[in-house]
DNA sequence: CCATTTAATCGTAATATTGAAATAAAATAA
DNA sequence: TTATTTTATTTCAATATTACGATTAAATGG
């Protein structure tokens, strides 16, 4: 039905798919890898760097706020993007235990 | 468009967002932290675990066969489905160096 | 052979995502 | 005020995802 049913699984479960959907499209990793390398820039400055429409970059940076991951100050007429320290902390936290899980050494399938 | 344009990106971009897509459903999580768990399982346990359909079960299974992070192998009439180690490890890298990036001190919107 | 068990696939409905043109909004500059 | 710059929002089209009933397929047991 396109709609998830987040009411099967615990808190954590959905708060790592959350975490894993800012990710799961290309533009908004690259997004996020302009903003650790020059710190903080404007919507203009990915849309030069990406090349998709201006209202594509703008959607994606709406996501990436919503979910947290960024935050921004308004300029002048710019408004100024850049990474959101105690969030990306915590969302290193929350998937970082996930993909820190270690394999059984059991045979498997025995 | 509903069709990511795959081509503005590095082949590293497009990859940590395909590892990012496999953990972007609070189903594919829980049956991967299921399957580490018990080192292996059949679609019907994750079934009666998680309480989707079977058919919804089978499609998620399907996803993260062909993203590589599961196998399976036929066991009679069931087919049992385990972490494939190697895959794991090399998405955990690709990740990992993701998340891994370390704020600039520099101040920001300075 | 036929029934049972188990999973995959097909078909379909509902919803979500992606992309961009057009427009609106908000701040500054002239 | 008017023009310019920059970003957000609206709207729409195309495609993808999620979910599940129904069916099919494949192996085993009787």
């Amino acid at each position: 039905m396109g709609l998830s049913k987040t009411e099967f699984f615990s808190v954590q479960q959905n708060d790592i798919a959350l975490f894993a959907k800012a990710f799961s499209h290309p533009a908004r990793v690259a997004i996020l890898q302009y903003l650790f390398k020059s710190n903080q820039c404007i919507c203009g400055d990915l849309v030069l760097k990406i090349g998709l429409a201006q209202a594509t970059i703008s959607q994606h940076l709406k996501a990436l706020k919503s979910m947290g991951l960024i935050q921004c100050s308004i300029e002048g007429t710019a408004v100024c993007y850049f990474i959101d320290p105690k969030n990306w902390m915590k969302m290193k936290h929350v998937l970082g235990d996930f993909l820190d899980q270690d394999l059984n050494p059991n045979q498997c399938c025995s």
